[in-house]
RNA sequence: GCCGGGGUGGCCGAGUGGCCAAAGGCGGCAGACUCAAGAUCUGCUCUCGUAGGAGUUCCCAGGUUCGAAUCCUGGCCCCGGCACCA
């Protein structure tokens, strides 16, 4: 549809109001948001997954008659706008690229350089974005996180959490930009230029100390098997650098100083020259062994401390380079120790290959892997890792005083008794240089007071547990995981330091909330936000007090706003709350859905905590990969503009797509191809639909109450669909079924009349939630008002007709029986030309009466059993001889027999009446129905006993020889 | 490794005990329409079949059951998450 009439529609439902929620006391209501986007960018065809479904919801309820709330916000805290705005500044090649492709004017950019503004301005597209898609968004509640009003409601959330002993403070380790300020280092990489898929690693310092009391500090992730140090390697050229601290002086590569500088304090001190280190010998700590100092190029200075703890018989990579090591050095290592066992009974078969052989275990790992020499970096981190993993999860120590021990105890009790050497504390880095949004290396530094949440706290949990346990979740796989969540739950960091977008933190205004814990309770705020927008509420009564009492009921609220006032806000909130469903991607399962459970099972009495949760999946780019929004309009069209899609497709097309294209619990990837065939697929529901409203004679009564019953039954299935949300089904049964009942129709014979029109008046109503400009469009002038109005069809606007459904059913089968026969003998190039039916005679109705009875279990001797009753009955006695071949054909067949026609199904009278149809349909010259005891001539084939109740017994009559196919 | 989800016909993807040789779509084949192409519509698309039937299928191997794609056990393989990332 163009977008002309998508945007008049849109309009219409605008001037009725329909978007605008309006509280009716007892009138039942519908709340659901979807997760409101952040402001990083503009939106690409992918981020209206979620919409689409909502607004499906909302106008589903709405024509039920229920109240509906659907607003949304935009989520500006954090760093996205910052970085768009950055890049902005910077004439950023793709965002300039996406500011031209949005129509934003030239003279705009340079305010978009100030992030706030960014925001609202990325804010306010959106909501374009929203209106082009007909999605019906109560815009009285829009706002973004960073105005003043919803600012206020932060606060007034901290303070409660405050006072509620969920707020804690605790040192912390954060991954912070030195120029910049913090940054989140995640696969999204919204605040960095690459690294988003770093770890941290925890490496634990061991500290080897020389007589003359400095220390060189080695970096390792197994301090257990400091046990079996052989030597210390260091860089061939790359120097040491002292790093003075706690008055101690310890020996490390530069970078290493300056990062444990940031985590630890001290300072950097001179310069070490090798030549100085290379002669002398270290102590090993906790043992009373000394070993030597060699150079090998194994070490890397960027990666630990740039001191590697040579662990020969346990590190792939230390056996190598010993390998490669000068004889004369290998004199100074000696001995190989090994210090772990792995019992061979312990290993899975994958283990035991890896430890095949004779030698220590490094040896074999090696020698299974097939790593040649350090260079062989591919198989020598396979045998590393896969080692690593084996002695972790199956080793026992052999060393004296751990004997026995399981590897993970000892590596506890090993880091525990560090300290006492001068070492033992940790040392995070990344696993890959990570670099921020403006190019400076991104480092991990202690912050010593950082705010928590606390929601490890085991009250909270509970309380949060038990909201879950009464959650409803689709998928409900995502409800089983959310217990396991919960469980692994912990106090989450929610104040940063640096020029972040978001609300000052109460306690400490030195601090800005973070993103994800202003964005917990923020479908509350809703209710309030329209009342401030219209100006009903200034922003400056939205005090603790004003919350306090419109949130939770309590004190005697803020006195400078009208009591009559807040009670109706008091109403309001009541009245929406609770929230039944919030609605967000698959990215949130693990942190915005947990944290707003927790923060609505932490403020809210039961009865107003939220009720459902729904989580969709993604729109991936070719080959699965996630899109984010620097990918608008790029990578070759294949991730097209939303605008581009509305321009192409249309919104309907759109909203279509997503409901039809895959369940919402799977990642889809973007198919123009797939998007066409939606818009085709609207286009045959158009070509069938709009004549049926048309005037006519209309068809046989039998296919019009076959017709309404069809409908009634998609109307059902509809609802169901919709109850479920299970918009697939929904899509399955409007668009695909529905014009195949209606196709069938007509096949049959049917023609344009009442029983059409009232199909359409149904069938347009159902269009209204997936695809409501359609809807309208087709049912203009058809309703009192508009489509989306109009309540949603139930099943009893329809007749049932068992008896028409049964006989359709009843012809259907008999066509595919014929099929396949016809099949069979086409096959053979004979196209018989006529076909007689023989209806079976009605003592076998009888019969299978009896058969039915006796159930579809194997019963001992029931053709005889069955002849004894024949024999008595008075109608069936005359055809007894017939019985027991008869049973012997139908009984197997029972379990997979349709259900029985109703009494009145005259299925004689039924073929006959369908003559035309099938000659038609299959291009007979002549096809004839008798009753299997009529005397007709034509069955020279014996045919006509075949025939049971439901399924006629044909003869197929042989076109005679040598004439034409017909 | 741990937690979660999976392996279905040429492909994508429904289906969780009998109505399943298995929806729907794509691809392919044939026909109708058309000067032709495209679009559209109709039929077919595991194998065999001397008529409505039979055989063999839903990762592999066992098992439960009158009956299994569906339940159980073991194996192989794949995907996601493992944390601070709205």
């Amino acid at each position: 549809m163009e977008r002309g009439r998508e945007e008049r529609w849109q309009a219409a439902w605008r001037e009725a109001g329909l978007a605008t929620a309006r509280r009716v006391p007892d009138r039942e209501k519908f709340f659901a948001i979807v997760a409101y986007p952040g402001s990083s960018g503009f939106l690409h065809v992918g981020h209206v997954r979620g919409l689409s479904y909502a607004d499906a919801l909302h106008r589903y309820h709405r024509m039920e008659g229920h109240q509906v709330f659907f607003p949304t916000a935009t989520h500006a805290s954090g760093l996205p706008s910052v970085t768009f705005a950055q890049r902005v500044a910077a004439r950023d090649e793709r965002v300039v690229a996406q500011l031209r492709q949005n129509g934003v004017d030239e003279s705009e950019w340079p305010r978009l350089e100030d992030p706030a503004y960014a925001a609202r301005f990325l804010g306010r597209s959106y909501l374009k974005v929203f209106r082009a898609l007909g999605l019906l968004i109560d815009e009285s509640a829009y706002g973004t996180t960073i105005d003043d009003d919803y600012q206020a409601f932060i606060r007034w959330q901290f303070g409660r959490l405050e006072r509620s002993g969920s707020l804690v403070q605790a040192p912390y380790f954060a991954s912070v930009c030195p120029v910049c300020g913090p940054v989140s280092v995640d696969p999204s990489e919204t605040d960095l230029a690459r690294g988003g898929e770093a770890e941290w690693i925890p490496y634990v310092l061991v500290p080897f100390a020389l007589d003359d009391g400095r220390v060189l500090l080695a970096a390792t992730l197994r301090p257990e098997t400091v046990y079996g140090v052989t030597n210390l390697w260091v860089h061939p050229n790359d120097p040491l650098v002292v790093w003075h601290q706690s008055d101690r002086a310890y020996l490390v590569a530069r970078s290493a100083a300056e990062m444990l500088s940031e985590q630890h304090g001290g300072r950097v001190g001179h310069e070490v020259p090798l030549a100085d280190l290379l002669p002398r010998s270290v102590h090993v700590p906790l043992t009373s062994r000394s070993v030597p100092i060699l150079e090998s190029r194994l070490v890397d200075p960027a990666v630990g401390t740039g001191v590697v703890m040579s662990v020969p018989a346990h590190a792939p990579a230390d056996w190598l380079a010993l390998g490669e090591a000068s004889s004369a050095d290998r004199q100074r290592v000696g001995d190989v120790p090994v210090i772990v066992d792995s019992p061979a009974a312990d290993l899975t078969p994958s283990e035991r290959a890896l430890l095949a052989g004779s030698g220590s275990p490094a040896e074999r790992a090696v020698r299974a892997t097939g790593a040649r020499s350090l260079s062989d970096r591919t198989a020598l981190d396979e045998a590393t890792e896969r080692l690593y993993r084996l002695e972790h999860l199956r080793g026992v120590m052999t060393v004296p005083g751990l004997d026995g021990v399981p590897v993970e105890e000892a590596r506890r009790r090993t880091t525990e008794r560090l300290p006492e050497a001068g070492g033992g504390f940790l040392f995070y880095q990344f696993s890959e240089p990570v670099v921020c949004r403006n190019g400076h290396p991104v480092v991990i530094r202690r912050v010593p007071d950082q705010w928590f949440l606390h929601y490890g706290d085991p009250s909270w949990k509970a309380q949060t547990a038990a909201l879950i346990a009464r959650l409803r979740v689709s998928p409900p796989d995502y409800g089983k995981e959310l217990v396991d969540i919960l469980a692994w739950f912990q106090d989450r960091p929610c104040t940063r330091k640096g020029r972040w977008l978001g609300t000052p933190f109460p306690p400490d205004p030195e601090w800005v909330i973070e993103p994800i814990a202003d964005s917990t309770f923020y479908p509350a705020y809703f209710v309030v936000r329209r009342y401030v927008s219209s100006g009903r509420v200034p922003v400056a009564a939205l005090t603790p007090a004003f919350f306090d009492y419109v949130f939770l009921g309590e004190g005697p609220g803020e006195p400078s706003v009208p009591p009559e006032l807040l009670r109706e806000l008091r109403a309001e909130f009541t009245y929406w709350y609770p929230l039944d469903i919030n609605i967000g991607g698959k990215e949130h399962k693990r942190v915005h859905f947990p944290v707003f459970l927790y923060t609505h099972a932490r403020l809210l009495p039961e009865e107003l905590q939220p009720r459902g949760l729904f989580v969709y999946w993604w729109l991936t780019a070719t080959g699965g990969a996630k899109l984010s929004k620097k990918d608008v309009g790029t990578k070759g069209g294949a991730v097209p503009a939303i605008h581009d899609v509305f321009d192409e497709y249309g919104a309907d097309v759109l909203r279509l797509f997503y409901a039809f294209v895959s369940s919402p619990f799977q990642d889809v990837t973007w198919d123009a191809g797939l998007a066409r065939q939606c818009g085709e697929r609207l286009e045959e529901v158009e070509r069938v639909l709009r004549p049926a409203f048309g005037a006519g004679e209309g068809a046989p009564p039998e296919l019009d109450a076959w017709l309404l019953d069809s409908v009634r039954t998609l109307v059902r299935r509809s609802r169901d669909a919709l109850d479920r949300f299970d918009f697939r089904e929904l899509a399955q049964a409007v668009y695909v079924d529905f014009p195949g009942r209606m196709r069938r129709y007509f096949l049959r014979g049917g023609a344009v009349g009442d029983a059409t029109a009232k199909a359409a008046r149904v069938w347009v109503r159902l269009l209204s939630p997936l695809t409501p400009h359609l809807a309208e469009e087709l049912g203009e002038g058809r309703f009192p008002g508009l489509v989306a109005e109009q309540s949603f069809p139930t099943e009893s606007e329809l007749p049932a007709d068992p008896l028409a459904r049964y006989g359709e059913e009843y012809l259907e089968r008999v066509e595919e029986d014929l099929r396949n026969v016809l099949k069979a003998s086409e096959a053979r190039g004979r196209a018989p030309a006529e076909v007689v039916f023989y209806v079976a005679d009605p003592w076998k109705r009888e019969l299978d009466r009896w058969l039915r009875e006796s159930g579809p279990e194997p019963v001992p001797d029931l053709p005889r059993r069955l002849l004894e009753r024949a024999r008595q009955h008075p109608e069936l006695s005359a055809h007894a001889v017939e019985v027991p071949e008869y049973v012997r054909r139908a009984q197997p067949q029972l379990r997979t027999d349709p259900s029985p026609a109703p009494d009145a199904f005259d299925e004689l009278g039924f073929l006959r009446a369908s003559v035309g149809f099938l000659i038609r349909r299959f291009g007979f010259d002549q096809v004839r129905a008798v009753a299997e005891g009529e005397g007709e001539p034509h069955d020279p084939k014996g045919r006509r006993h075949r025939a049971r109740p439901g399924k006629p017994a044909f003869y197929l009559v042989p076109a005679p020889a040598g004439s034409p196919p017909s």
